[in-house]
RNA sequence: GGGAGAAUUCCCGAGUGGCCAAAGGGGGCAGACUGUAAAUCUGUUGCGCUUUCGCUUCGAUGGUUCGAAUCCAUCUUCUCCCA
């Protein structure tokens, strides 16, 4: 099976330049493709992850990545998508991001040996002069046009500043850029670039007269049309320090039924074979099992097998009869914050961060909502013996412990 | 440059002097049911103690008043209309 095939069997293609010409390219290993991301946070999310593993595939077809670090884009902001308009971020805020980008991304992908090039806009952006844009560049744009791309419509309703306005010549630019200098004939991202990057074939065409192509994945959408990867506190971060990998298991694991074969699918690098296998086959609680495999693959991709493994213990564990505690997220706390040997239910709760108040901290407990060592705890005045190791349950899923230093 | 309007708790959105910690919806959290799913139903959703109590909150700062999210002044931001 060609590369193309199973990026199209997977379901991870959205739209195409030109399928015929991608396809040839791809397969025969001809394409040097660049993918920009944007620091814009400091950690990558599960986006950026996709578009990492679209890397990988391509990479190890025998194509060229090339890792855009979005270090000029960023100071402007890409609007498309967004509904409001974006805060600016610091210079400074920038670099930080782009140093903790370096990190995470090289899990992924094979950065040695030049097999893989990582390159910075704001080598070039941040220097450019702004008449020599406008005549160079500019000059190759149509308002009339951009305004009617669809990642503008919607903020012309709302606001749409001059600066976000220009986010698209920026992009473009950077393609146009990366074509002359490095011979990069093809870009890829999320399926919100699509008009940003036809920028950039149009630009290549119009300078050059040549002909470049460009291709977006499909967004991870869950069954209701929401973006997945995210959650209520905030996106699924890749840096195990915002999102630990346990958690990380967890949200995978906790995937809706609709979800799981296209998350395989789109996320994992499991056969596409044995994905199809499962998917007629799937029913009941066997989804269970498809679910185990996805937050296990997508683990061992971002944090590595060793901690795979670990969270895949932790929540065998945790969700069958027998406790074990071994990788539980754990607060130790200072002997002298105790109080004849316990702590106040409610104070536990908040010094754990378990509750973000005393009041919800007794929500949860009048509501049958934590368990103290497997035992229902419903006295919000009572104190919790801590002489020896405590298991926290708060609901059915979060499990802490509390050791006692 | 001129004119009109808006800013409310996580989000949307009511509230136009005391009955407002502030309707309703969404979202979140917890409970029941389950498969660590979905759907559904129930409770809850500023902070602190729990007591018909206190404290902080309705863009910012001042002011009027016994009393302000609500009235006045100034400022900030945003939207719209005219140029």
């Amino acid at each position: 099976m060609t590369v193309f095939e199973e990026l199209k069997r997977r379901g991870l293609l959205a739209q195409l330049t030109d399928e015929k010409e991608i396809e040839e390219l791809v397969n025969n290993g001809k394409a040097t493709f660049y993918i920009g991301f944007d620091p814009t946070a400091d950690s990558l999310h599960v986006g950026h992850f996709m578009a990492l593993c679209l890397m990988k595939r391509l990479q190890m077809a025998g194509n060229k990545p090339i890792a855009l670090l979005g270090g000029g884009t960023a100071m402007i902001g890409d609007p498309s998508g967004k509904t409001d308009m974006r805060k600016m971020l610091t210079k400074e805020t920038i670099q930080h991001n782009v140093d903790c980008f370096k990190k995470q991304r090289s899990r992924v992908i094979d950065f040695s040996d030049g097999k893989a090039m990582v390159v910075n806009n704001g080598d070039w952006l941040l220097d450019l002069n702004y008449v020599d844009v406008l005549r160079e560049v500019g000059a190759h744009f149509s308002v009339n046009r951009m305004l009617t791309a669809e990642c503008y419509k919607q903020r012309l309703e709302r606001g749409l500043s001059f600066l976000e306005f220009n986010y698209m010549i920026m992009q473009s630019y950077d393609f146009y850029k990366l074509y002359t200098d490095y011979g990069c004939n093809m870009q890829f991202g999320g399926d919100d670039q699509w008009s940003n990057m036809l920028g950039g074939t149009e630009l290549i065409r119009r300078k050059l007269g040549k002909d470049a192509y460009a291709m977006t994945i499909t967004l991870l959408l869950n069954s209701e049309g929401k973006k997945m990867g995210k959650t209520e506190k905030g996106a699924v971060w890749l840096d195990p320090e915002k999102t630990s990998p346990y958690d990380f298991f967890q949200y995978w694991r906790n995937v809706g039924d609709a979800d799981v074969i296209k998350c395989l699918k789109m996320l994992t690098f499991v056969p596409i074979e044995e994905i199809e296998e499962m998917e007629k086959t799937m029913e009941g609680a066997q989804f269970n099992k498809a679910k185990e495999l996805l937050a296990f693959e997508l683990t061992k991709l971002v944090h590595g097998e060793e901690e795979a493994n670990k969270a895949l213990e932790a929540a065998r564990s945790l969700f069958s009869a027998n406790t074990s505690s071994a990788n539980m997220p754990t607060t130790e706390i200072e002997a002298s914050e105790l109080t004849d040997g316990g702590m106040n239910i409610l104070d536990l709760l908040v010094r754990c961060g378990l509750a973000p108040s005393k009041g919800e901290g007794r929500r949860l407990v009048t509501q049958n909502g934590i368990s103290v060592n497997d035992a229902k705890f419903t006295d919000p005045k009572g104190s919790v013996d801590l002489s020896g190791e405590v298991v926290i349950k708060k609901g059915k899923k979060v499990f802490h412990k509390v050791v006692v230093k």
